[in-house]
RNA sequence: CGGGGUGUAGCGCAGCUUGGUAGCGCGCAGCGUUCGGGACGCUGAGGUCCCGGGUUCGAGUCCCGGCACCCCGACCA
């Protein structure tokens, strides 16, 4: 490919709403241009990236047994009605009717599809176990794209979908998913690692996520340093100290604190720790009904936890008008109330009175006030005990490159999806998912894997294997030999990118640094004397003079045998 | 969903306070000189100043309304 027939220039400059330092170099590095808000086009160096992601997950996907399919991007609503999703998803997809005003979306995600086709060509357990993926357009109204590539609202993902006779079945395919996402992101370049997380509105109840650590990320991992404990803080616990008070507390009697609406407040004008509290808050469950939530002054509501106990997609805090701040679960009445875990039993605390101005000392649970449930619903922190072993647990950020979803019967029983087993009768199809975004890996490899000058690519999906720079393009000896070097590379099947422009050695450089294809070679008038090539690898900082008869040999050996389909 | 910011040439920005011929750098085109780390000179092209309305003799600038994009927060009782 000669760059002076690219589509698609670098710039010197990032437009400044980039703001991580992968979608600086991915819009400066030509890969994808934005075409609307988390919309991009992909421009031919990003593409030829995306395609490799692309062909490393279509290989482990083969080699455990998956069959690649295609289902369209518009989807008909009535299979997404059966599961009740037509309406749950309604805030976050886009729609569509056709001339006879029957509706469609396109897909989010393609579960309730492959279920529908699951439940017509499989009949009998002898057709199990089966698993197929595709690389399909997802559509997702996100209320907030961002950083580029790593939030958009319409990408690329790989889904698979496997179909089991039963639980243990389910669970072997699981498993053999996970061993394909573990060498695919391995074989792409990016460290990735499993963590368990929470299903949201995907359904079911087992799921674990590929978290790729860095700054940019969105998602908060909670990390064990010395055991295997690894899980995002939608999901995580903390092993909680078996503390119980046996003091003896006099009786609750009221307080006045003027204005003092927040735990912040009563720390500051009480001169106590923030967990000599009980923070309350009032939501509503699927029925309507007000749900109170009692935990610690310290901690926090950590709302996916609560969003699954409460079995609703969205949670609102209840307006409470004045005596919102000063609420408590002592004489409040509402259709469930829940203490979290974390709250300390037999010790007296400050809780709201549902009073103006007015809060509660020595407040004990079971004495003063009594629950419906006692539920896990506070954020983990940083240093908090890791479930497992104890030990103090940390949080670095993350970005989900991939997920792994373990839903059972849950799909099949929505859509009457059923085959008939050995002994005649009819079971559920057991149902898993698994998805990879393709942009979001590339753009998250950019930000894991790039310097000061540039992206680094891994050279496994690299846009091309080697960029030829002719130095002194006006030289006609040296685009002579370099026109030379590059058809006789591509003849041995590497693929080549050829800087052929006329512009200066420094642009040259810097342009090859910006793209980061992982081997440079450069033809010059001061490597023709030499009669050799120099070859720079991108992590090296100087080059090598390799004798010209044996460069291609020598390319050859240094990115394997692939050749070009 | 809420809050904040920004829209002027392909990119980065100035001009707006105080209304009066739309600018700078990079990039782009032509010619010439250069040619191993973002070269230099000369000449030149390129604008719906986001859109609509208003005020005014006159609006990029002032006023009103809208749109787009970016960032932050996810209501903490």
């Amino acid at each position: 490919m000669r760059q002076t027939n690219l589509f698609g220039r670098t710039l010197r400059e990032a437009p400044t709403d980039a703001t991580t330092p992968g979608t600086q170099l991915m819009l400066r590095a030509a890969i994808a241009r934005p075409l609307a808000a988390g919309l991009y086009t992909w421009l031919p160096l990003g593409f030829r990236v995306a395609r490799k992601v692309e062909q490393i997950i279509r290989e482990e996907q083969d080699r455990i047994g998956a069959q690649e399919i295609r289902i369209p991007v518009i989807t008909p609503a009535e299979y997404w009605k059966e599961t009740g999703r037509w309406d749950a998803l309604e805030p976050v997809t886009f729609r569509t009717k056709d001339h006879g005003g029957r509706e469609y979306m396109i897909g989010y995600t393609h579960e309730e599809l492959v279920m529908h086709h699951a439940r017509n060509e499989i009949l009998s357990y002898r057709q199990l176990p089966t698993m197929v993926y595709h690389f399909q357009e997802k559509g997702r109204d996100e209320e907030r794209p961002r950083a580029g590539l790593l939030r958009v609202r319409e990408f690329v993902m790989k889904d698979a979908y496997s179909i089991d006779r039963d639980w243990e079945g389910l669970d072997k395919q699981y498993w053999a998913q996970h061993g394909a996402y573990t060498r695919t992101f391995e074989r792409m370049g990016l460290k990735a690692i499993s963590v368990e997380s929470d299903t949201g509105n995907m359904g079911g109840d087992v799921a674990h996520e590929f978290q790729v650590l860095t700054e940019v990320g969105e998602d908060r991992i909670v990390i064990c340093p010395k055991c295997d404990y690894k899980a995002n803080m939608e999901k995580a616990t903390r092993r909680i100290p078996d503390q119980t008070s046996t003091a003896t507390v006099p009786a609750r009697s009221a307080i006045a604190t003027p204005g003092a609406k927040t735990i912040d407040d009563l720390v500051s004008s009480l001169g106590l720790k923030a967990d000599s509290f009980l923070k309350t808050m009032v939501y509503r469950d699927s029925s309507g009904g007000r749900v109170l939530v009692t935990l610690p002054g310290d901690r926090e509501v950590n709302e996916p936890k609560l969003r699954k106990i409460l079995g609703v997609s969205a949670l609102k805090l209840e307006p409470m008008g004045p005596i919102a701040g000063f609420l408590g679960p002592v004489d409040f009445s509402a259709s469930q109330k829940l203490l979290d875990t974390s709250v300390i039993k037999g010790k007296p605390y400050i809780t709201g009175a549902n009073k103006v101005d007015t809060h509660l000392k020595d407040v004990v649970f079971d004495r003063d006030f009594t629950v419906d449930k006692v539920v896990d619903v506070h954020d983990v922190r940083e240093g908090d005990a890791c479930p497992k072993c104890g030990t103090a647990v940390t949080i670095r950020r993350g970005v989900e490159v991939g997920n792994i979803f373990k839903f059972g019967p849950y799909y099949a029983d929505k859509m009457n999806a059923t085959f008939e087993a050995e002994d005649g009768t009819r079971k559920p199809l057991m149902f898993g998912s698994y998805g990879i975004g393709i942009g979001r890996a590339v753009q998250t490899i950019i930000e894991t894997s790039h310097d000061d000058k540039g992206i680094v690519w891994p050279p496994a999906v690299a846009p091309f294997h080697a960029h030829v720079l002719a130095l002194a393009t006006n030289d006609d000896a040296v685009r002579a030999h370099a026109d030379a070097l590059v058809q006789e590379l591509e003849a041995a099947g590497l693929e080549v990118l050829y800087d052929d422009r006329n512009e200066s050695a420094g642009v040259k450089f810097a342009d090859a640094d910006l793209i980061g294809i992982p081997f440079r070679l450069t033809v010059s008038k001061r490597t023709l004397k030499e009669n050799a090539v120099e070859l720079k690898a991108r992590i090296e900082e100087k080059g090598t003079l390799v004798p010209r008869d044996e460069i291609t040999k020598k390319m050859r050996a240094v990115i394997g045998e692939r050749r070009r389909p």
